[in-house]
Order: structure tokens, then sequence, then C-alpha cells
DNA sequence: GACGCGTGGTT
DNA sequence: TAACCAAGCGT
């Protein structure tokens, strides 16, 4: 089942593909690596300028190894999740201090470093040194749960089916083309809201096409609210310090939130999770 | 497996 | 306009 979606979609890409910079063939590894863990939960739109700058900045992993891990975090800038910031700050330094300053090939490697999951390890295998993964991103997820299962949306998580399906598609030459083919329609074409069927390559074999596109049945989606959660706050706490050089008194922290519990929390917080610095006298900063 | 973790554009 | 969504990860 599905081996008749490789041509078309992979046709679809060579003519569709949007022109992005770490797809490009001089790319190297450490830039794939970056732009994987950026684009983490994030669009690609505000993904460029920031990666941009990093690599100008750091081009290397030991150029960020060399630097404190605050300046990773303030040059996240507003990308969000800034624990990722710290994450390839602590991928920097363990890639200079175990491999040498190389971004390790394997998954195995990759999927040890800080930040690096199963989806990003099997992504750098595959985009950054030609290896055979099956690539499970939201996009392939749900292009696959539609294309082939018939549902709108894939399980909230993955699922040893879903994984399966995937592995059985993956062709024998070229897997990395294929997975960033298929997470580009998905991105593209095949989108969460509002689908472009018109568009898609292999819309005549899309058996949620050609089940009438039914509703999504399964469980409810919770979004929670963002005003005044801790998220927010923290949010507001790291803006702060990102923005002052240097050490932050406690006062111009407190005025960023009403609340002095939740402020409170949030601060012990972000101090936990090493994004913030408790100096003497009270002080706040980036780590150092 | 559910939850917490940022931010901003889109509908 | 509140809710949804965007190349997830760690606990």
């Amino acid at each position: 089942m599905g081996t008749g979606l490789h041509a078309p979609i992979l046709d679809w890409y060579a003519e569709n593909a949007r022109d992005l910079p770490w797809r490009r063939t001089d790319a190297s590894p450490w830039a794939i690596l970056v732009s994987e863990i950026m684009l983490q939960q994030t669009p690609v739109v505000r993904v460029l300028p920031i990666w941009a700058e990093w690599m100008e900045r750091w081009p290397t992993p030991a150029a960020l190894a060399a630097e404190p891990p605050g300046e990773a975090v303030r040059h996240w800038g507003r990308l969000g999740y800034p624990r990722r910031a710290l994450n390839l700050h602590a991928c920097a330094r363990a890639i200079t201090t175990e491999y040498e300053g190389q971004v390790p090939s394997t998954y195995d490697e990759l999927r040890k470093l800080p930040g690096i999951g199963d989806y990003t390890a099997a992504a750098v295998a595959s985009f950054a040194f030609g290896h055979s993964h099956a690539v499970l991103d939201t996009n392939v997820r749900r292009v696959l749960a539609r294309a082939v299962r018939g549902e709108e949306y894939p399980p909230k998580a993955t699922t040893t089916p879903e994984r399966k399906l995937a592995e059985s598609l993956l062709p024998a030459l070229d897997a990395p083309r294929w997975g960033v083919a298929v997470m580009e329609l998905g991105a593209l074409v095949c989108t969460a809201r509002a689908p472009r069927c018109a568009d898609c390559p292999v819309a005549a074999a899309c058996a949620w096409r050609l089940a009438g596109r039914p509703a999504y049945e399964g469980p409810e989606r919770r979004g929670q609210t963002y005003a005044g959660t801790d998220r927010q706050c923290r949010g507001r706490l790291l803006a702060v310090l990102r923005d002052a050089h240097g050490a932050v008194p406690k006062a111009a922290l407190d005025a960023v939130w009403a609340d002095a519990v939740q402020r409170e929390r949030a601060l012990d917080g972000l101090v936990t999770d090493g994004l913030a610095e408790v100096l003497a006298e009270g002080t706040y900063r980036l780590p150092s």
C-alpha cells in the first residue's frame, strides 16, 4: 500500500520545494542541526532570521561552545521555548569535547544530545548525513494519516503502526529526499486547517479525500490559554533579562508581573531550568 | 501518557 | 476573538 505515493510526491517536491538555506547543498551538519532545533514547534518564517544570525555569529559548534550559555539565550530572541537555546549550547559543548567539534552522524549518537529526541535525531541523521530514517514530524504524520489511513488527523502521540507505516514507505534510494518531500507537502498543501486538495499530487489516491474528508473523531485536543499563565510570566521575566546586558535588580523583574506569588514561582522556575542566575544582592542575569 | 514549556500569525 | 497551530522534548 502506498508505494504509488513516491513518484507524485517527489515530482511535486522538485517543482514546489521552498529554497530554505538549511536545505542547500553547502549547509553544514551544524547548520542543519541548529535549524532543526529552532524549527521545533516554530514556523519557518520566524526561524529564518534568527538562524541566519546564529550561523554568522557561531558558524561552528566550537564557536558557540566558547560562549557562556546566556549568550545563546540572549540571541534566541523571541523564538520561544528558550530552553532550546540552552540545549543547543549544551550540544555545542558536547560536540566540541566528545566529538572533536564534528556533529556526530548516527541516530544513536545524536539521540543522546540534549534536546534531541526521536524526530530531530532522525532528521539530522537523514538530512545532514544521508542516512535512511523515518522522519516522523507532525507534517509527515498528518499526510500519512490522511493519504493512507483516511483520517483527518494522526493520533496525539506517535504510535507503533504509524512508525511501521513510515518505515515501510522508506525508499531504497534517497530516503532523505523522500522525507523532506513529505514534510514539505504537509507544510504547504496537506495543512492542518484548510488542506489544498486541489493542488495535491496524491489527491487521486488519498484515502481521506476519497472518503469525503470526514471530520476528525478522536479525543478533544485541548488548547490552553496563554494569558495569565506561568508560561507568559516566564516569558516576560526572561525578556527583561535578555534585553538588559548584565545584572538586573529584582525590582525590574517585579515591574513586569503583578502577581507576586506567581512571579516568584516563575522566577524560581527559570533559575531551576538554568535560564536565569541569581547574583548577590538579589539581582539576576542570564546564565554565565 | 499527560503535562509544561514561548511566541505570534491566522481564522 | 478566543482558539488553533507551528520541522518536539523531557519529565
